[in-house]
DNA sequence: CCGCATCCGATTGGATACTG
DNA sequence: CAGTATCCAATCGGATGCGG
């Protein structure tokens, strides 16, 4: 019981259980987990266009054009080391590779869905949005 | 209809609408507001802080105390920006300043939840995780 | 108490060119 | 086709110290 969280009575709902009770970026914390799997300029899109069936490297530099190559790599490396996409490859002629989401890649939907619903409703609020900050 | 983004057949749940049809990160993609209102490291801890009720500067940061007021300050800031959090100050004496959630703010809530499910969903995942992926 | 200014090392992501 | 290798500018986040 060291580092008692001052007078924090924990919301239920927020924090469900222990592992959340953190006060500072926590790999442990799911939520920092499920920040880490869609960490980076352009997962999303790549979980995306995973979401519809495997693909190959050169169909998701089809479906992402502005996609670079390395980055498209470095993505695909880290969900494969992240075990929420996998590699297969086909060593006979013509050889193909393909890559799909892992059922645990799978899992990402619903939170792709909340990020989708929450921007809309972002979206849909009375902003004075770009107004000066003093 | 320039761009026609190759035979793509959109899923209606995990693509609603056409504001979600980009083929490269767009601010103006619901996902990429949602990802935008989270950006950063400590922001969600902030927010959830947040989520509580209205606190002081010093209140965030005893409660996130590896926070160092520059990063502190940061996050709020472009929250506030973002109209999602706002400032209240009290020119009395004691002069007091809070900051609390816009409603906004607020319908992050489910957002963050969502965030700490698939967290929990990908913890529970049989995973070789750090296998080698050579 | 509520911040701001400065410095700085590490990470990121894009461009370009090249290989098995 | 499926990647690698370099290089580089920009951003990020932490540390430290100061100011209203």
């Amino acid at each position: 019981m060291a580092h008692q969280t001052v007078s924090h009575r924990w919301d239920i709902d927020l924090v469900p259980d222990d592992a959340g009770r953190t006060d500072r970026p926590d790999a442990e914390c799911p939520v920092e987990m499920a920040l880490a799997a869609i960490n980076g300029r352009w997962t999303t899109l790549v979980l995306r266009e995973l979401m519809h069936g495997p693909l190959s490297f050169s169909e998701l530099r089809a479906a992402l054009p502005q996609l670079s190559d390395k980055v498209l790599d470095e993505r695909i490396r880290r969900l494969r080391s992240q075990n929420l996409v996998e590699r297969r490859a086909v060593t006979g002629f013509p050889s193909r590779v393909t890559y799909s989401l892992t059922p645990a890649g799978q899992q990402l939907r619903p939170l792709l869905v909340e990020l989708y619903r929450t921007g809309l409703r972002l979206r849909h609020n009375p902003s004075q949005a770009h107004a000066p900050l003093a």
